[in-house]
Parts: structure tokens; sequence; C-alpha cells
DNA sequence: CGTTGCATTGCAACTCGTTGCATAGTACGG
DNA sequence: CCGTACTATGCAACGAGTTGCAATGCAACG
């Protein structure tokens, strides 16, 4: 479960409530790694239990209560296991790829429909992601140390949606000429 | 859920066995929808039960008995219906990812050694599927319209995979470097 | 003859994640 | 004043998928 170290990750960055994490994992995190709030608590309760993080009851005024949650130490080891283990293979799951294969099966004109909105949304990651690079790391030579693991899933998500994107035109393509 | 819909197509293609849809999905379609063979004989359990699938049990000599499935007119329509619905964005999921935001916390040899790993598996998987293209699709202008998909969903192998390439070489030359 | 491997089906227990719902106070626009 | 939206936490039920195990019988290897 990867779960779990996408959110030791975000509080080794910086301590956060749930409802933080959850925004950040609607931002930039979730952009590799998507995780509803529901999940991330009830996440964030067994990694309490386990000891890897440990939180702190913060009133505010004018709001409900805050959970804050720290990363302990025994959370920062299981962080660097983590990173000593190797990744397993993953599983890519494509719908799309299923529909193309039910195309003799289908509707061929809801597909190329299909096709035309998830262009649309490669081609708007990418702006974001692009948007994102030009914004924090216009020299990319100059990017620091701390900010290299960052930069780098960044610059991963450039590749995956210019090559969604380029997919997509070539369906487009290749269903238009028939 | 996807998978149903990823045995209806193989189905639809060709009437099979559980052990043989297994193997089918550990072939071409597995490339881009795993499944286990527990989850197969679960889920056509439940597709005979709803009536998508019907089977036959073929006695055989020297081996077990197969129960032979066949995609039913009801099975058919749910494929036509679900090749109208949109499909909705696909959440990613990059352990990868993960890691190199780990970065600062970890050990940076130990994911610099799984990068190497991933690169390795993205080029061997690149080379199967351009040897695929190579073999059963030698001339792409000639690709009948009933091969349409399966030779679409192999051009997006060909990009996933040579973009995964390029993010591990990325990474590995900006982790050198430093 | 024993072991390994293939062919074939399946159950049970578990984890991961989704969907839907509940609660509760504040703030803001119409 | 009413509805909507934001901040904030969480439970319950369900569905999807993984892991581990079991059974049976044949073939091939050593």
């Amino acid at each position: 479960m990867a779960l779990e170290h996408a959110i030791l990750v975000s509080l080794a960055e910086r301590s956060a409530s749930g409802y933080d994490l959850a925004r950040r994992f609607d931002a930039s995190i979730g952009n590799f790694w998507k995780a509803s709030h529901q999940q991330i608590y009830k996440v964030l309760g067994r990694m309490e239990a386990d000891g890897l993080v440990a939180s702190d009851v913060v009133p505010q005024d004018g709001r409900p209560d805050k959970k804050v949650y720290a990363i302990t130490a025994a959370g920062r080891e299981e962080l660097a296991a983590f990173s000593r283990t190797p990744a397993r293979p993953e599983a890519l799951r494509s719908e799309l790829a299923v529909k193309l294969r039910a195309l003799p099966f289908g509707d061929r004109d809801a597909i190329v429909t299909t096709v035309r909105t998830r262009r649309a949304e490669h081609a708007a990651k990418l702006a974001y992601y692009e948007a994102s690079a030009e914004r924090y790391y216009p020299d990319p030579s100059a990017v620091g140390d701390d900010e290299l693991g960052a930069w780098l899933v960044l610059r991963g998500g450039i590749l995956a949606e210019t090559a969604g994107v380029t997919w997509c035109d070539e369906i487009l393509q290749t269903l238009g000429e028939r």
C-alpha cells in the first residue's frame, strides 16, 4: 500500500490535518496518487495506531477543531525502508484500451467522442504541468537538491501526458481516415 | 468495473474457458488490463448469473473438464452499452513517483537501483510491443477494420513504454550528475 | 519412483478503495 | 431568512482485487 507512504512523504515535508492532506492530494501529490478524504482519514487512524504519525488537536475560532498530524521517528524509518524496497511493476489499467478493443462490437462514434474527451483531459493536465514547471523551476539546472524529487515527478507527468495526447491524436487520425 | 468488459471483449472475439482467459490476460489483453485467475473465475460466475455469458462443460481426455464460456445476446448488448459510456478519467498511481518524492528522506542509491530496474522493464515491454507490431502489422496502412482496435492499443503501449523509458533515463541522468 | 510442472476449477480471508451518509459551525449571496 | 458552499471529521456498507490454499490427474524429467 503506497497511500500510506504518500502520506508519510507529505507529512515529512510538512505536518498537516486530514483535511489539509486531502487538499494536497487534490493538487500536487494527487497528480500521481489519488485519494479521497474518507480513505485518508481511515489510513491516518491506522497509521497513528501503528505509531507512524502523532496527532495534536488544535482548536480554531470560527472553525471546527483540527487534528494536525506529524510524522514520528518510526514514520521516518518506515519511509526510509520504503525507499529501499524495489517498486514492483505497476499494473496499468486503461479503460480506453478496453473500449478500443470493443470497437467491432460497439458504437464507433461514441468511442471517438470518448477519445476526444480524453485528449482534452490530457492536454489540460499537460498545460497545468508545464505551467507549474515554468513557474517553480524556470531554470532546470538550478533545481535544489530537496526539490529534485518533485521536479522529476513533474517531468514524468509531462512525459506521460504528452504520450497520452499523442496517442489520442493517432487514434482520431486513424479512425477519421476510414 | 471494466474487468467484466475486458472479459466480454475477449469472449466476443472467441469463446474460452476461465483458464484460457487467464492466459490471454497474461499475454495480449493483460498488457493493458491485468487480472488473476481467481478474479476471473469469480467475475465469470457473476456474469453467468447475470446472463451476460453462458457456459458449456467440455470433457477432455487426459485433462480436467473445461467450462467454455460464450458471450450471450445480453452480453453483446452490455458491451455495446459500455462502448457508449464515456470513460471516466483514469486515476494514475505511480509508486515510483512516491519514491522520488521520498528522495530527501530515503536511500538515494536504492532509489537509483529501482529506477534502473524500472527502465529495464519498460524497455523489455517496448521491445515486445514493437516485435508484435512488426510481426502482425508490418504494413500499418493495411490494418483491417476488425484489427483496428488491437493495433491502436498496441500503439498506445508503444507510446506509453517509450515515455517510461525516457522518464527513467532523465531521472538517471539528473541523479547521476549530482 | 519421486518431484516438478501443467491444466483446470474454485474457496476463504483479507486489504484497498469507493459511495453514500451524518454532523456541525461559519460565511456569503440573493 | 434561506440555500449554498466551505472547513472539518468520521462511520457503514459495499465492491474490487490480492494472497494463500486446495483438489485432481497427467506428463516429463532425473
